[in-house]
DNA sequence: TGAATAGTGTCTGTGAGACAATATTAT
DNA sequence: ATAATATTGTCTCACAGACACTATTCA
């Protein structure tokens, strides 16, 4: 068939033609918990976290998974997921990012279903209580060697272990390819998604400003370092750390006094 | 309704009950030419340059677009990406990487269609020349400030010029987003698509080996320097390049003569 | 007073930027 | 001989790692 005209053409488009498929949006929510001290010296230790929902359907039932949900037909992915984390969470206006796009055909039961997967950060004191019930928050901890990925959740009650193979991609790059290889717990392809997230968060830890979002307005030095030995899973030194981050905060007047030691002063994030 | 296993519920599933989309996988394939120069005594000089495909056929017919198409309904995503590859650039086995999914309902005027995008790299020593009869190489020069980026491309008989603005994006981070303001000659969102690749390779090019899926076997520390130099845009200070690239190659006994100056030492690529 | 954290000083080695100097070829 | 590129030497400065030291609070 010939047309003359791009209008012509659409007018005449029967987009029924092809077969089509059906498209979600995951989030991983990053944050940090504090795990209050029962020593009034001791600061609260601080736990990297990540949120997870209880499937209460199938497929997967009882399992857990990330939030998400369908993206409708006449919807941006980026406002399903943000959507999404509204209901899930009751927040909005957080730091959120595109991750990865995983389209394994048989990564979903049901059918075809392609997963766009979004990391969201936030700040756990700006969280209202109102998650939704099957929701729930699970520290983080991760062991990690050339080849395989070992990850241990824990929300209190119940741990979630997984461990995932690395496979270094055929073509010159640094890039891995993630396979799952023990996980009973988690739903779809989820782990994998869990581990690029960590991945990307820690690279961007680095380089960016990125973990003031998971960050009160005010807070210690001592709290932000913290927050990067949680997440790049080692200790630095104090002061090539406060050299790292000096031009990134400005320290306030105010002071955080109560512990059994010198207080602190409370810095706040300094925008470029 | 309610079911008592996974194999009940998925016997019962019907997919037809929600709006479906289709999905395509576009290419960015990037790889560095060759301007042979008329002085014996002068190198040639290298550009950066992309494959890009005149479309004959409704919506933006006559425009230029990146290689792409439809993703099957039981194919991974990447396997498309890779069948696109091999059929309008008749190359395969080459490095690509998922740069970035697009899913605005109104980027495409036939319905709602959500791009996936990959960046591809190529030594154009390797490309046989049976390129599809559409496809053609486009030298790039972009020019860049806080607000704008100018994207001038061109494959000797034409020229496209587009101008993207950069938003710096609400929360903490250093993500830009963009929006395409002067556009005539490219269809879709590719112009956005480009700049993207091209940020994504700039970047990448500083922290990982990828510039060497862009060379040829052995090549000399000049040519290796030019192809760092046209990617990033600025000049490079021959000493400390050497030092940053020194334990990437390797020296080899072969050495590259003819120039009209002190030959030069072959290298190649030395992995980790 | 002492446990615990806050914050600073400084030595050392690494590595990038800058520029200069030397080497080698084809015409 | 000369233009052009190849390759190395070296000075300086910035900065990260490492460790030591001082400061301050509250039970």
């Amino acid at each position: 068939m010939e047309f003359n005209s791009e209008e012509e053409f659409l007018k005449a488009y029967d987009s029924s033609k092809f077969e089509k498929l059906s498209m979600t949006a995951d989030i991983l929510i990053f944050s940090v918990s504090d795990e209050v001290s029962n020593n009034y010296r001791k600061l609260n230790k601080k736990h990297f976290s990540v949120l997870l929902v209880k499937r209460d359907n199938y497929p997967f039932k009882d399992k857990w998974c990330l939030p998400g949900g369908f993206v409708g037909i006449d919807e941006e992915i980026e406002d399903a997921a943000k959507r999404i984390l509204k209901k899930e969470a009751n927040i909005k206006d957080i730091y959120i990012e595109q991750l990865y796009t995983f389209g394994n055909p048989k990564r979903d039961p049901r059918m075809r279903i392609v997963s766009v997967s979004y990391m969201a950060l936030i700040d756990k004191n700006k969280l209202s209580d109102k998650i939704s019930k099957n929701a729930s928050w699970f520290n983080v901890s991760m062991l990690e060697d050339e080849k395989e990925i070992f990850i241990n959740l824990d929300n209190g009650e119940e741990t979630i272990k997984f461990k995932i193979k690395k496979i270094l991609k055929e073509k010159t790059t640094d890039r891995y390819k993630y396979e799952i290889i023990e996980n009973d717990k988690l739903a779809f392809d989820h782990p994998i998604v869990i581990v690029s997230g960590i991945e990307r968060l820690k690279n961007k830890i680095e380089y960016t400003d990125i973990v003031f979002n998971m960050m009160p307005e005010y807070f210690t030095l001592g709290e932000l370092q913290m927050v990067y030995e949680v997440i790049l899973g080692k200790k630095l030194l104090d002061p090539a750390f406060r050299r790292i981050i000096a031009n990134k905060v400005e320290k306030t007047d105010k002071m955080q006094t109560g512990g059994g030691h010198r207080p602190s002063y409370l810095f706040k994030y300094r925008k470029k």
